[in-house]
DNA sequence: CATTCATATGTTTGTCTGTTCATATGATAG
DNA sequence: CTATCATATGAACAGACAAACATATGAATG
């Protein structure tokens, strides 16, 4: 019973009687590849934190130079900073030099789609349930 | 000068040459609330994830029970159940009950919609950048 | 060339979160 | 009503990560 170590919940045996190899070949073959799945969620984490997409929303405005978003969100340069490079790094903003200070702005349309897909969704939501879900 | 323990990095006076004060005004008005902006990061955050991101394209293909997906993924059910979990809470899937058995499906085709979104950006950085970025 | 301003970076710390293990619920069959 | 299958849940642990702090780079100005 214990020879290999299946995680329990579902039978081991496959010629059990819930089957669900039907499904499963179905599904393996039109899942993407592993990594591309990894880069796809990776993508997302970076719409996934509140600074992040504060800073996004901020460069739809206008360009903005480091200091200002800090300035804006009330927080360290440095961690402006560290976030702005996360963001460059996958190329969701780029930066010009001018003097000493440096301006950062959205390097890409696609941002914008994403997120108006992202608020799209929020909005039905709210809209659908009155104000906020889950209340009596 | 430590009077005030305001972040270094940028001048804190006021009248400062550097001035970004236009802007801020421009953005600051043009920014959605802050509850706004965490719901957002929120859902983005939904979809950050490896795992729960296989589980949203498995089901893209057809609803499934919870021990298929965790053959699918090769994972615990308990895991699966976790992520599912997170996801029913946030309205992206549902499910129905069939004896034993309990079907997840996408409850919304909003999940479709962004997740495509994102798929469009990572394609066209693919073959922008010929295979993958930084390489000699 | 020394100082100052704007930004970047390395390190540390506290928090959040995904997985596992063990156990509980809930439905069906005998 | 007991045993079993499918799933859910609670607690604990480990890894990831954002913010803070200190410091380094790099340009302009006198």
């Amino acid at each position: 019973m214990t020879e290999k170590t299946i995680p329990v919940g579902c039978t081991e045996d496959p010629a059990a009687e819930h089957d669900h190899e039907a499904i499963l070949r179905l599904v393996r073959r039109e899942l993407p590849t592993d990594e591309l799945l990894c880069d796809l969620a990776d993508l997302f984490k970076l719409f996934g934190d509140t600074t992040r997409m504060k800073i996004l929303f901020a460069l739809m405005e206008s360009e903005m130079c480091v200091c200002a978003i800090a300035d804006l969100l009330g927080m360290t340069q440095s961690a402006i900073s560290h976030q702005l490079r996360i963001l460059k790094d996958a190329n969701l903003v780029g930066n010009r030099r001018e003097g000493k200070t440096i301006y950062y702005f959205l390097s890409d349309d696609h941002v914008r789609t994403i997120v108006a897909q992202g608020f799209d969704h929020l909005i039905e939501d709210y809209t659908e349930n009155g104000e906020r879900k889950e209340e009596p």
